[in-house]
DNA sequence: GCGACAG
DNA sequence: ATCTTGTCGC
């Protein structure tokens, strides 16, 4: 798919933080799923010894969930790992594999989170701004936020809120196991975003574009 | 000031 | 994220 040339990438701490403010009153915080919803594709990134890291996208069929697409690229970590300035990190290999997509996803499901933020300008958002594409966050342990506990069977949720607002949903996705963080990350609203989650757990806890795309950048960083 | 802190 | 054995359960 065709990825705008982002330009240069932050080096220092205070330029990141400049480069999310600058682009956060870009973010499209609600929307409804397009439709027909026709692929779906989930991002991840794997790492290895010395700053070696492996990136990778796969599209998934949104009815059946069967591969449609796929793409890599290896590189080095872009950025060392700060809270907050986690995108900085992943988001120059991340770009790369999507410009390798043969096809255009019509969501993106990202590692991490995208409204909950402590700049409300998370992965999902910085990812969905600059390629102009749905996105949603989903994150496997929590951030920034307070929130109770959701009931415990799959499709149970509460609110996370942080500063008086709320920024995203602590979702079961499954009965009786952990919840995830969801949130939103460009022209979905946080029901579209929960609603899409649920619609790719029907078996395990993380999404199945999640899954598939761990797995893949793993092979590839084990050189499979 | 101190601790916590997506992956 | 990654480093790692065994173990409980379907």
């Amino acid at each position: 798919m065709d990825i705008p040339d982002p330009g240069t990438w932050p080096s220092t701490v205070a330029e990141a933080e400049a480069v999310q403010d600058r682009l956060r009153p870009l973010v499209v915080r609600e929307g409804e799923l397009p439709a027909p919803l026709r692929t779906v594709a989930g991002l991840d990134v794997s790492y290895g010894p010395d700053d070696r890291l492996a990136a990778a996208v796969v599209v998934l069929d949104a009815d059946t969930l069967a591969p449609v697409d796929r793409a890599t690229r290896v590189g080095r970590a872009a950025f060392g790992y700060v809270p907050g300035l986690f995108a900085f990190r992943e988001l120059p290999a991340l770009l790369g594999a999507l410009a390798d997509l043969r096809t255009t996803p019509d969501v993106l499901l990202c590692d991490g989170y995208g409204l909950a933020h402590p700049r409300r300008f998370g992965l999902a958002c910085h990812l969905g701004v600059l390629t102009g594409l749905p996105t949603i966050g989903i994150a496997k342990t929590p951030f920034v936020g307070r929130y109770e506990e959701p009931g415990r069977r799959r499709g149970d949720w509460a609110p996370l809120t942080d500063g008086g607002e709320v920024v995203g949903r602590v979702l079961r996705t499954r009965d009786g196991v952990r919840p995830v963080y969801v949130s939103v990350g460009h022209r979905l609203g946080l029901d579209a975003a929960c609603a899409l989650a649920l619609r790719l757990t029907p078996a395990y806890r993380l999404p199945e574009t999640t899954r598939r795309a761990d797995r893949l950048s793993r092979d590839v960083l084990a050189g499979v």
